[in-house]
DNA sequence: GCAATATACTAGGACATCCAAGGGTTTGGA
DNA sequence: TCCAAACCCTTGGATGTCCTAGTATATTGC
């Protein structure tokens, strides 16, 4: 989308905060602008991988999601949850999912309002094959010293934990 | 959107990936996903504090931009850079500001391509409130220990860095 | 000087996310 | 038993992001 700028631009804006008066809230005002851009950078690298599997990310995560249910199938509400996302963003990518004969929509056997996602034989091939390459162009050259994913992981979670997505 | 999870569902799908034999990506694996979940909320917090002032935050990052200019106005292509998204973002952004009376489009001086964006007095008042708001609301209570925050601009600027953001 | 190339912005389209609302199904307490 | 409250999914609308043209203006090179 450019070329590298001169300098680094989140740099600048943590001084912008300081020069006005903003100094004790410069720095993390610098550390949460980092993780949103990381996360764009991050996101364009996967769905950059995954299109050529005609999958974005979403979708993906509902169809590696399923991979890994014992049966198969998740209740729409079930997988709402741990891919803590919007009911609707689930209904939205399976309906895409469904009109590419990835998923099928069944009823639920106990509960009239509930409906199960169950993956489709093809759909299963398809999640192996792009975890793969996940696996090998994103995960496998993350760009990250290997200390460095931990503390990540460590901090992340500290945060995730905070912000009430799980008790554990 | 939901209530806490039992389990964190993170390192339940780092567990998964162990399981299936890629234990060597699992960890990045891990971090990256949790990078995309720490977005995720961290910009629910934001867009919720900017709400009352109207704005989002592609439109308040673009505000606080062009507050930080001298002249409070920038090139859109500029802005596009620094802010490192689509022009075709920037111009999204600027139809809604201008319609809220908040930026104004002036030519360019001497290079008719060009396109100035630039703030009205109303426009710069509501980006200082804003301003305010998020700073108190959401980078001072970040939920990241000091020493975290330091790790964390470390990190991710490295992979800024080698990602092609900027030179430095 | 003029044509070819590069740059700047915008229009249209595909996706994803969220919220608000609506219709069907279960559950639980009176 | 039965109705209100809770729960589940979908539709419709607002935003934002990107990509692919298309139009206009500048620059370059011959």
């Amino acid at each position: 989308m450019g070329n590298p700028l001169p300098r680094d631009p989140i740099a600048d804006a943590q001084r912008n905060w300081e020069r006005h008066g903003w100094g004790d809230v410069a720095a993390p005002m610098a550390a949460i602008t980092a993780i949103m851009r990381t996360q764009q950078i991050l996101l364009a690298r996967i769905e950059g991988v995954l299109k050529p599997f005609g999958l974005t990310f979403a979708r993906y995560e509902l169809l590696a999601l399923l991979s890994f249910a014992r049966s198969g199938a998740l209740p729409m509400n079930k997988a709402s949850a741990l891919l803590q996302v919007h009911p609707t963003s689930v209904t939205n990518a399976v309906d895409r999912l469904q009109d590419a004969g990835l998923v099928v929509r069944s009823p639920h056997p106990t509960d009239g309002r509930t409906t199960l996602i169950e993956l489709t034989a093809e759909g299963r091939t398809l999640a192996k094959s792009a975890t793969a390459a996940l696996n090998t162009e994103v995960f496998g050259q993350s760009g990250f010293a290997g200390q460095d994913v931990d503390q990540l992981i460590r901090i992340l979670g500290n945060f995730r934990r905070n912000a009430g997505d799980f008790a554990d």
